[in-house]
DNA sequence: TATGAATGAGACTTCATTCAT
DNA sequence: AATGAATGAAGTCTCATTCAT
């Protein structure tokens, strides 16, 4: 008779977008952005095709989103590492890394790979400077307080050295001695 | 009529694929792997398409045939770099880095994209994993000599520092402080 | 929660009708009967895709509701054309006719394009036709009384002048002598 | 052994553009430009999909193609009405335009239906507003030398006429008095 | 009466690859 | 060794229409 409530319609729809986003996510971070197809997202969320256009004007922009919502669950995260000891708080980073390099590392493929596109999809790259600010503010501070000289380079030093391990861990996987690193880095930036 | 003499036609493909492979790299460096076709490739290389599927089976043997032309290169520009002092031989590869960032990123970007390839094409996780360790070997004999505690340890840093500070200057460009960057790790590794 | 009375049922009707019909109308002038979606029209219009179909069984019967409606509009104005003096009613038709070529081109269009499809739209062919004969049987009336020799034959003239000057209006736009066109029609037709 | 030589490449080229353009032309003839999809096309034409796209660029540059070749075609024809006579040669003209109704009524649709689209794809406004100019210029001349008052108007009457009359035809089919008007219009404008 | 989420067929297009010559 | 015409699977996206509420 009467058409749903608007709050029906908003828990179907952010339903639908959930599996869509969720589906989308898990066979990217498997696969890669192009070769996942919006046919293949769709089976994988158990919606037509149609559907996901409903949603999201284009690959493009289910990109975007699927962006967003990582940058968000990883902000709630990020809450959670936070100590009174800047040391430890630093260590807390470190420790979180060197576990999603252990046990999320596909996910990190698939940050790479955005990343990569920064110059292709301009929304991208400007999402990624702003982040990339943050944390090195974020970092900088930590520093800071740790008595470092050079807080500012020293804190790009971590972000690369970040970046950089997470980089050689997707290339040579197993072979990459990840523990040994763990406890290097963290002897050397958190113990003293 | 008289058919061509091996000599000939050994001097016949080499031309060819070395065309082809030049035409590949620039083309791919430009607009990456996935994005670049065989028809562009052909193209710029100024043959048929025909002829590419002569020396390269598949367009994935002909990424990894480029792979190894680049290595290739690659080590060829590393001989330039040694010196008898270690602190200078370091010092050179730091400032070829960042020189190549400075002048060649979109080529940093291209190996960057076939690096997180390397799950999906076998042949690439093969190359890059002994690579890998033939950098780290050359970064750890340099360190030891430097006097490093740990200079397998150091290695990997430096290793992983240059995969990263690469990949942050892909990502936000122009913002990234390389020259400042530059001298920071230069200080640091070289200077005492 | 009483039902709503018949009365109240039939002027909701007919305004949801009157909603879609004329931001199908402004929407089809604008880009065609192919292009408008139906998604379009229903946003135009303010209402749900739903409620259109409630109405018009299909995008077919809603240009059948359309033509219709746009008939019966033309003939209020044609009311206001008819004089006592047969030359100057042609001439007032005449007058009609440029000005709308000039002011209201694209509806224009709209109607060449519905027309084109009489073989496609069954029900097109049929309104058409029977509009046709009555503008054939007004004419000749007309130029009977002017004393035309042959007041059928130069009827289907006019007639399909007016079609083939609006389609040439279409097709060069700016560059149909629409000015000098109508001063020479009503010499000849009017005047004398 | 040797690849094909460019002649023999040529014709064989030519031969599926052809085949392409007269499957183009026959489905677009019957069902319309818009309706009638590329995959229709290239099975009728006994192709590929893809031989498609490796002769037209896209839909819009087939239709380009296609009414280049039906203009070309439509050329040949208008050098055999030409008569010493001037008044045997709009005759012709006419005489051949009212077969060409009575034969060809689809091709005059699907041209119709093209003229429409002048607005939506520039080619086609370029092209018949060149055209259309030849054809004033045509008649024009044609009526000067047959000592009418006002060659120009006039020819631009009979261009409205003919457009119209196809119009009509297009619309009513049978019911149109075809024969009536050839003879009318051949009398009043050929028979002095 | 009214909504809008959901569907699925079908549109245009790209591209690695094959093969007759 | 070399050509380029031809293929067909797969991709992104649109849209009229249905249906539970």
């Amino acid at each position: 008779m009467s058409p749903r409530s608007q709050i029906q319609n908003e828990k179907i729809r952010s339903e639908s977008t959930g599996k869509i986003l969720e589906a989308a996510f898990r066979l990217m971070v498997k696969d890669g952005y192009e070769s996942t197809s919006i046919s293949q997202i769709a089976k994988e969320a158990g919606v037509s095709k149609g559907l996901m256009y409903n949603y999201f004007r284009s690959k493009e922009e289910l990109l975007n989103a699927l962006i967003k919502k990582t940058i968000r669950d990883g902000e709630k995260i990020m809450g959670n590492i936070y100590s009174e000891n800047p040391a430890v708080t630093l260590e807390n980073v470190f420790r979180w890394f060197f576990n999603e390099l252990r046990n999320n590392l596909s996910e990190w493929r698939f940050v790479s790979e955005i990343m990569l596109k920064a110059d292709k999809y301009p929304f991208v790259k400007e999402i990624i400077t702003i982040k990339m600010s943050e944390y090195m503010k974020f970092f900088s501070d930590l520093l800071t307080k740790l008595g470092f000289k050079n807080p500012e380079s020293e804190a790009y030093i971590i972000g690369g050295l970040m970046d950089g391990i997470g980089f050689a861990c997707l290339v040579v996987g197993e072979e990459y001695p990840i523990d040994e690193m763990e406890k290097y880095i963290i002897d050397k930036y958190c113990k003293n």
